[in-house]
RNA sequence: GGGCCACUAGCUCAGUUGGUUAGAGCGCGCCCCUGAUAAGGGCGAGGUCUGUGGUUCAAAUCCACAGUGGCCCA
């Protein structure tokens, strides 16, 4: 037999996973695994892509945990999976990235730099990250086919895209239209949505605000009241909004008629306007007025008129909203609902176009004062003044934003929405509100922009023909080709990126001239979106496609539900009507230990290469185990402590194991114990296992990895503390009895069993136990714990009445040390009885069956069941004086002493029913009525109680002298026992222990007395081959100490 | 404005379909054990379960409203 090794006592994580991981290379332990379950029935996992924009961090190891989790879970219950990787590639973060790299400041740069250097240098980046992650996750212990890693720039998922849209064109669904953009005018560019959240993205700046009464058309001097903070975007505007429902006034200054709404009136009338009239809004709407500017060439085809709108609020300005579709969605939106007409102002570097007059050609940045000396001019004004607020800013530059409409192209969402929301009922979601936010969305959802104006990203295949208008979507690669004017530049091109592709001429498929390609690109979500379809060959109708479709999970964070979540339902129900996924895992953030987001301007950042190395990957993946996935996961060094503290629990177990099997050389493979002829304890210990196996299957099927950490953790106390504590003796037995055989085989059972069911959540430690417990004494088991089979439950063995009894006997030995805390009697001191009542008669034959870990446990003699009936509580009679005094006088000492002297549980009685109570005083009875005395309920004497809900245990506290020799022996046991090591001595080493009395000859015979009849016992326990009753030889260790009062010279010295 | 979620001990969180006296870990106080030992274990203090109504024999749990916080949409 090779044996086991022997166990570091310190369980160094990082340098153990290091090692692991070397060996999972040098067995090539994936592969096998792979190999081994090709053939089995399938379960399909789609990963979502990660970004390959910078490393990994600890937020997405959060998620990679849980794929790796199910992943390992299913492969050793036998399924056949993809483990295919996947990384996202293009997009506006991406570019920024790059940009930054290159120092540039704006998309100009970049056109100067040439579109096909920049996509060189964004593939570049790509390839730089895709291999760091690779490495990072690799380093967590995620098993993936790493070198089969999906990415979303491959020409392939490219054309599966232009399917897809092509698709989308097809039902008519396609359609190019506005959209109002946040906007940095300086570079040139829009901003995502993401990049107005954050820190630096609002600033505190101050603005001219403006208040302009605009005349009412058709009534002498009455002004519709608006104010605004943009003033370049009052020459756009076509119309004003007012709540139909808030109540306006018609107020009078200086002869003329203002409106505003009533609860501005203060703040813009400022005492000088007179209320005339209240109505509500709705009666403002229709009116039509003169606009600023309206004599503009733009302005001319537009009638400015009021028109209602619900959002309309008077927190701030008039409650009378200047309108400007052009430059603002709201605006936008509203004009589409009511008919208004739309003027875009500038372009993309802020200058205004033509049509506007002495404004056109100028910079929104230079032109406020001509606008308000316009302004003035035509009688508009009616106050300007400076006006502090937050506003957006690009955070490249720090810019201040525009809101632009630009032309972009959609999906419309209204004929699919009613399918994706079918399809989304019937998907399962954990946990399960995913499914009602999932619903909310695609409620809500609008048409989907699919366009940017970028560089590096998917060119979209539409080719808008100038001539005819028509606009010819090609659909794949092969069409390309056909059309193409030149198909062999078509065969020639490197890459379906810009800007080789926007070369490729083809002729309108409706008046056959000759088109480009639309200059935009695709939203990075078509990318993610895609790749079920483009990752299995869905367009070379591949089977496989087919077997792995819908996937059986997926999981990222919770906000990929308006994203990745949603992309794949759109794309999966336009293509195949059906959902793509049937059960989701979403899970919250991570922020850091005390719950504030990580962020590295707070200097609480902690990176993914830190953490794994620091706390090593087990700790990471069973602290994100333990976390819910309903909340936010505190991240920390702190938080790895504690569940390091816990796992080394299980480490100490392990290591007590394979210490004591090394001494007895016990042999697993040899011994063989049927669960029958084995103890109660080892029992209880297996049907907890078994146990264990059922729920933690179930909760891994149901992907609640959150409930298999309680339960794991939980299992480790029980076998820790309870088994293994209560057990450890049966341990030391020297020869292999029964007893010692059926421990050993019970311990292993159960921590090899236990090893692979946390085998997929902490692979390296599940890994490094079984290769010592199981590979090193069997060649022919599996040659990684991963290649192991799910253990199975056998129900049979889950004792129920067991379990039930052994957590009674638990719950009463802590009502016991309870008892004991309160008598300050120390557990080494043996008492003579406990008396339990418990609630039925089977929990009584329970505790009976397993009495000896209770009396052990609390060193106790014998215990003793009692019923409700036995007192446990003794009652004190106590006089009243108060009030037997005026009534007895001298008597009342007398009363008071036979009072003590009656019986006082009689007496009790009798008060408890109102009776008096009869004491005898100087040969005459005395009547005392039961107010005249004072029941007391005491503990009785001699006991310790503790109770609780409905269970009772009374320890006995009456130390006879032979139990008061018993503790002393016990005493004299602790003391050797830190004698020897103090001395050194081996846990084996035989020595001779002598014991020296000080004191005087009473003291001399309590000692001997003890010995007389312990003697045998201390010296099994200290391994001693003899106690001597005489001072210590010089050589020996010696220690003068206190037994129960009697001072001792102790020594020792190793037998010879 | 619409939607989702949360609120329980000093902190972080459990609490299964309503069911005796609401739990754990950490922290805190006191203590035990000494053949898992630079480990292990115990006992204790600490909560009017955000508030107000309601349903019920019974509510931390179900319903309504309110408050606070987080998130999504508009």
């Amino acid at each position: 037999m090779a044996g086991f090794k022997e166990v570091n006592r310190d369980l160094d994580f990082p340098s153990m996973e290091h090692r692991i991981l070397k060996f999972w290379e040098d067995t090539d332990a994936f592969n096998k695994l792979v190999e081994k379950n090709c053939d089995n029935p399938r379960w399909s996992f789609i990963d979502g892509p990660i970004t390959a924009n910078n490393p990994m961090g600890v937020h997405h190891a959060w998620g990679r945990t849980y794929k790796d989790i199910y992943q390992r879970f299913k492969a050793m219950q036998g399924y056949a999976q993809r483990y295919q990787n996947g990384f996202d590639c293009q997009g506006l973060w991406l570019e920024v990235e790059v940009e930054r790299d290159l120092g540039f400041d704006s998309k100009h740069e970049i056109e100067e730099f040439g579109l096909d250097n920049f996509s060189r240098e964004c593939r570049k980046r790509v390839e730089h990250f895709s291999a760091v992650q690779t490495n990072q996750s690799i380093r967590l212990g995620q098993w993936m086919d790493w070198d089969n890693s999906y990415y979303t720039m491959d020409d392939s998922n490219i054309e599966h895209i232009w399917y897809f849209l092509k698709r989308c064109h097809e039902k008519g669904w396609l359609y190019k239209g506005w959209r109002s953009m946040p906007w940095c005018i300086r570079c040139g560019t829009s901003l995502s949505q993401h990049e107005l959240v954050g820190t630096d993205t609002y600033r505190e700046v101050t603005h001219p605000s403006i208040t302009l009464r605009l005349p009412v058309k058709g009534r002498e001097n009455e002004y519709l009241m608006v104010w605004t903070t943009t003033p370049w975007t009052l020459a756009a505007n076509t119309a004003l909004a007012v709540h139909p429902d808030l109540i306006y006034v018609a107020a009078e200054a200086d002869g003329n008629t203002y409106y505003l709404s009533k609860g501005t009136l203060e703040s813009v009338g400022r005492g000088k306007l007179a209320v005339l009239r209240e109505f509500k809004g709705a009666e403002l709407v229709g009116l039509e007025y003169a606009g600023p500017w309206h004599e503009l060439p733009v302005q001319q085809e537009v009638a400015t008129r009021v028109v209602g709108w619900e959002i309309v609020g008077e927190e701030e300005g008039t409650g009378i909203v200047h309108i400007a579709p052009g430059c603002g969605a709201e605006d936008y939106e509203l004009s589409q609902e009511q008919g208004l007409s739309v003027i875009v102002p500038i372009d993309g570097d802020g200058n205004y176009v033509e049509g506007f007059g002495q404004l056109s050609g100028r910079n929104i940045t230079e032109t406020n004062e001509m606008i308000f000396a316009a302004l003035e001019a035509a009688g508009n004004v009616y106050r300007i003044e400076d006006y502090t607020h937050r506003y957006p800013v690009c955070w490249r530059c720090g810019e201040e934003v525009a809101f632009r409409l630009v032309e972009e192209w959609f999906i419309s969402a209204e004929e699919i929405r009613g399918h994706m929301r079918a399809e989304n009922e019937t998907v399962g979601w954990v946990p399960g509100y995913g499914q009602k936010r999932m619903d909310d969305w695609l409620f809500n959802m609008g048409d989907w922009c699919i366009s940017r104006k970028r560089f590096w990203g998917l060119p979209l295949p539409f080719y808008a023909c100038e001539s005819c208008d028509h606009v010819t979507i090609v659909g794949t690669l092969q069409e390309l080709e056909e059309r193409a004017t030149d198909p062999e530049k078509v065969r020639a091109l490197p890459e379906l990126h810009r800007p080789w592709i926007d070369e490729i001429i083809i002729r309108c498929e409706q008046c056959d001239a000759e088109v480009s390609r639309i200059p935009e690109v695709g939203d990075c979500w078509l990318d993610a979106g895609i790749v079920p379809f483009s990752t299995l060959g869905y367009l070379e109708g591949s089977a496989e496609w087919g077997k792995w479709y819908p996937a059986d999970f997926v999981s990222e964070m919770r906000e990929q539900i308006r994203l990745w979540f949603y992309a794949l339902a759109f794309m999966s129900v336009t293509l195949e009507d059906v959902r793509p996924y049937r059960n989701v895992l979403i899970y919250e953030k991570v922020n850091d230990e005390r719950g504030r987001p990580m962020h590295k301007s707070h200097g609480n950042a902690i990176w993914f290469d830190d953490a794994v190395e620091q706390m090593g990957a087990d700790v990471m993946r069973w602290l994100y185990c333990e976390s819910n996935p309903q909340q936010n996961l505190n991240f920390g060094y702190g938080v790895a402590q504690d569940v390091k503290r816990r796992l080394l629990l299980l480490w100490n177990v392990y290591n007590f194991f394979v210490t004591y099997a090394k001494l007895e050389e016990f042999d697993p493979t040899q011994v063989a114990m049927p669960l029958e002829v084995r103890s109660l304890m080892d029992r209880w210990i297996i049907a907890l296992l078994h146990k264990l196996v059922r729920d933690v299957t179930s909760d891994l099927e149901q992907y609640d990895a959150y409930s298999v950490a309680r339960r794991v953790n939980s299992f480790i106390e029980q076998l820790s503390t309870w088994y293994v504590r209560r057990s450890r003796r049966r341990y030391w037995k020297s020869g292999q009895d029964r007893d010692t055989l059926s421990a050993y085989v019970t311990l292993y059972e159960a921590l090899t069993t236990l090893t692979r069911v946390i085998a997929p959540v902490m692979p390296f430690l599940s890994e490094e136990v079984y290769q010592n417990l199981v590979r090193a004494v069997d060649g022919t088991a599996p040659e990684s714990v991963h290649h192991t089979e799910w253990p199975r439950c056998n129900a049979a063995l889950i004792d129920e009445p067991l379990l039930a009894h052994m957590a009674l006997v638990q719950r009463i030995v802590s009502l016991g040390r309870a008892a004991r805390s309160t008598s300050k009697i120390k557990v080494r001191q043996p008492l003579p009885e406990i008396l339990i009542h418990v609630k039925t008669a089977d929990e009584q034959a329970g505790l009976a069956r397993l009495q000896e870990h209770i009396l052990s446990e609390l060193n106790v003699k014998t215990i003793r069941f009692v019923g409700p009936e036995e007192e446990l509580v003794t009652y004190a009679l106590k006089p009243r004086f108060n009030l037997l005094g005026p009534k007895y006088g001298k008597q009342v000492k007398a009363i008071a002493a036979a009072l003590r002297a009656s019986d006082a549980q009689a007496g009790a009685r009798l008060a408890a029913q109102g009776e008096p109570i009869a004491v005898e005083v100087d040969g005459q009875s005395i009547e005392l009525l039961p107010e005249e005395v004072d029941v007391q309920a005491q503990e009785r004497a001699d006991y310790s109680v503790a109770t609780e809900e409905g269970y009772l245990v009374a320890l006995h506290t009456e130390i006879t002298p032979d139990l008061e020799r018993e503790g002393m022996a016990r005493e004299l046991i602790h003391h050797v026992q830190n004698l020897r090591r103090a001395a050194n001595f081996d846990l084996s080493d035989r020595i001779v222990t002598y014991i020296g009395v000080t004191d005087g000859e009473a003291d001399h015979a309590t000692v001997s007395a003890m010995l007389s009849t312990h003697c045998e016992a201390v010296a099994q326990e200290t391994l001693s081959v003899s106690v001597e009753p005489a001072s210590a030889p010089d050589e020996a260790h010696q220690e003068v100490v206190d037994l129960n009062g009697i001072l001792v010279t102790l020594g020792v010295v190793r037998a010879a």
